[in-house]
Formats: C-alpha cells, structure tokens, sequence
DNA sequence: GGGTAAACGGAGGATCCACTCCGAATGCTA
DNA sequence: TAGCATTCGGAGTGGATCCTCCGTTTACCC
C-alpha cells in the first residue's frame, strides 16, 4: 500500500518553493488569487501546483499547520519568562511578532475555521496565558481588568500591522510600546468598559463569517 | 450638452441600494467579489450595476468618497474638544469608531491608492491633528514621545478591529481604553522604541503594494 | 391619460481561471 | 550507465464571472 518512501529531490524543492511563493502571494493579493500566479512565481507548471496541492484549501491548510508549528515552538521562551510582567511583554511582543511576519495568516485562519468550524486551536498556549496573567495581576504589575481574551485581541490588533510590509516592519514596535504602558497596573486608570469576553465567546467572534452590520 | 437634469428616482433609490448592498458584500467577502452577486443583493439586474458604476472602480471609488465625506463631518466634534486630551480621546475614539462602522474601508483605500499614487488625502485633518498633538503635549497630558504618524497607526490598529461585525462591535472600546492610558504623560514611561515617521512615510508605508516578507 | 426619454432586466458572447492529462524530463538505484 | 518510476510542463477543457445589448418597463411632463 502506501509507500513512505522520501519523495525525490526536485518534488521537495517545488514543494517547498511553492510555500514561499504562496506566502508572497496570499499576502499581497489575499487567498483567492489565481494559482497560475502562484506557478508562475514559483517557476513551476499549473500541473505541479496541483500535484502538491489538490486543491486551494490543501495549500491554505498546509500553510496554516506551518505557521502554528512555529508559534509552539515560540512557546517555551514566553513561558519562562522571570517575572509576571515579562511573561506579559513576552508575549504581546513575540505573538504580535509572529503574526506581523504573517500577513496572510488572517484570512487563512478564517477559512481553516470556516472548513472546519469545531477546531479549538492552541488550548494550551491558552491556559499557559491565564497562567501569565495571574502571576503578573498578583505580583501588581498587570491592571487587573484586563483579560487573556484581551490581551489576545490586542496581539490581533498589532498584528493587523503586518499589512505595511517590508522596510516598515520594526515600526508596529512603537504602537506594542504604547499598549504595554497601558497594561501596567496604575492607581489612576479608569476600569475597562464593557463586559469582558471568555474564549468561547472570542472563538466565536474571530470565527464567524465576516463582517455585515 | 450635459443635461444636469436630477435623475429619475427609481435611480437614485437603485443607486443607493447598490452601494449599501456593496458595502455589505465588500465587509463579507472583500472588494473582489463577484459584481453579479451584488446585483443579486440589491434585486435588480446585472445591466443596473454596470450603468450605475461602470467599472468596479467606480464603485470602490464612491464608497471611498462616501466614507471620506462621513469623516469630514465628524471633524468638527474632535476639533472642539475644550482640553488637549479630549481631544486626544475624541480623535482616537471617533475615528477608530468611523473604521470599525466600516471594514470595507481599508481594501477600499489600498485600492483607490493604487488607482491615483499622488493622492493625499485629508491634508487639513492632518494639521488639525498635530495641532490637538501640540495643545495635549503642552498641558502635559499626553506623552510626548508619541507623533500624529503614531496616533494614526493606531486608529488603523484599533479599526481592524472592525472585521469582528455585528454584536461584538463594542468590544474595540476595551482595547481603546488600554491604548488611551498607555498614551498618558507619566514619569516613569519607557521611550518609544524606533524612529518616529513622517506623514510623507507613512503614506508611502500604508500605500505600498502590500507585504512581501 | 398619452407621449417620450430614462432606466430596467437578464440572456448571451467574451474572458479569466481552475484543474486535468499525457508526452517529456529528471532523479534514483544498481 | 542503463532502466525505471517519479515528477514535470503547459496546452486544453469546462465552468464561473464580466460586461454588453436591446426589447420591455417605469417615471415624469403636459
């Protein structure tokens, strides 16, 4: 049956060179651009873009995988973070980093969650953040009315910077300063409005169709 | 020649359905969505779309000046804030609330880029802005390390937020509060990391192509 | 109401994109 | 180096979307 032999060499450079390209891509035309683009860039005949990838939502899932790969291996270094606070920085900074790398990854993660809408991504990582946030609320550095949804919304909102690309990069680093100081515990701030959201209610908020009005 | 005789109302009211429609459309499924859909919204037939906007350009281009002609009225408000931070807080809230009212807007403004590079929108808007800037920096309320570049990332930032629609609109307000209180004079601030931009950069940095790597 | 110009609807040709198929090329094994 | 299985390229088919065209309908004027 299924042979596990190693593909040949040429199969996994196309593979690879596609995933580059595709990342290119999606990030300057969104995920629906035309994949005889993605051939094109790639080098590659239309054929081998399906012989890797038999449909759009292969690719899109694949690139997924990838990029949640990489965001556990981003984990350990967060999570042994020396005091409350710089587990907070920690973070904020390495996931706003990690997303701004990632233009594409958006749309991407909506589509995963529209292809299969039970999927729960990184239940860990969440509690390991409640675990953060507790230490840096009792040890006084982190405003207490702040939650992980909020924190996680507010790594999506730097994120969304990844649009200005390139040379621009760095810059989002000035806007992570600013909601940092805003974090801190302070005697003068004034209480959150609104109702704090748990992570049922954000999954279904960052997974629903888009939005209407 | 020209005969500038007001259109029939049964146009104006297809007219202005189209452009409701599409601002729907384009908030779900973005700005390159099929025009026959629209057409299918707004029940009327496919020739409707094509005489109203004869080009999907012409559309993009109307609901761009349409939201641009919105912000214009909401500008007196922010400049008739009696204190520097009002005003800070009116710029930061209001505009962040004309973005999220409106998730079409960032494609849209990409696009009308494209189509005109020498575009400078809202010149005026600009010096008021760095007039509150000036009057929050004297009184000592606002940190002075932050630009009106900054204040403007970070409506974008906040405005992304509208992409999560319908109930969960408010929840931005959260995050606003978190980005007001980092923006606060304090003593014991840490300087904001990087070079400051100018508005000449910025408008090459949210006008570029879009990101590469 | 009757006449006229403006606007409408939607069928259909043109175009773009997705995806397949097979002869040619390439890497692997011995 | 020879032989073979794997992978490749890109022309071509089919379906979706764009956009036009014209017979029909609607609003407006008198």
């Amino acid at each position: 049956m299924g042979s596990t032999a190693s593909p040949r060499r040429d199969a996994r450079r196309n593979h690879e060179r596609l995933l580059v390209e595709a990342r290119r891509l999606f990030a300057e035309r969104g995920i629906d651009a035309p994949l005889d683009e993605l051939a094109t860039r790639a080098a590659v005949g239309a054929g081998t873009v399906y012989r890797h990838f038999p449909t759009r939502d292969a690719l899109i899932r694949e690139l997924y995988d990838d990029a949640v790969d990489d965001l556990h291996a981003i984990a350990p270094e967060i999570l042994g973070a020396e005091t409350g606070w710089q587990g907070i920085e920690l973070w904020l900074e390495r996931l706003s980093e990690w997303l701004t790398e990632r233009p594409y990854l958006p749309a991407v993660m909506r589509r995963v969650a529209e292809l299969d809408p039970g999927h729960r991504p990184g239940a860990e990582l969440q509690e390991a953040g409640d675990g953060i946030i507790e230490r840096a609320k009792a040890e006084g550095s982190l405003r207490p009315d702040v939650t992980a949804v909020d924190l996680s919304v507010l790594v999506d909102m730097l994120g969304s910077l990844g649009q200005y690309g390139g040379a621009y990069l760095p810059f989002w680093r000035r806007q992570l300063a600013v909601v940092l100081d805003g974090l801190r515990a302070r005697p003068d701030l004034t209480e959150l409005p609104g109702v704090a959201l748990d992570f049922d209610s954000f999954h279904d908020m960052s997974h629903q169709k888009r939005a209407a009005d």
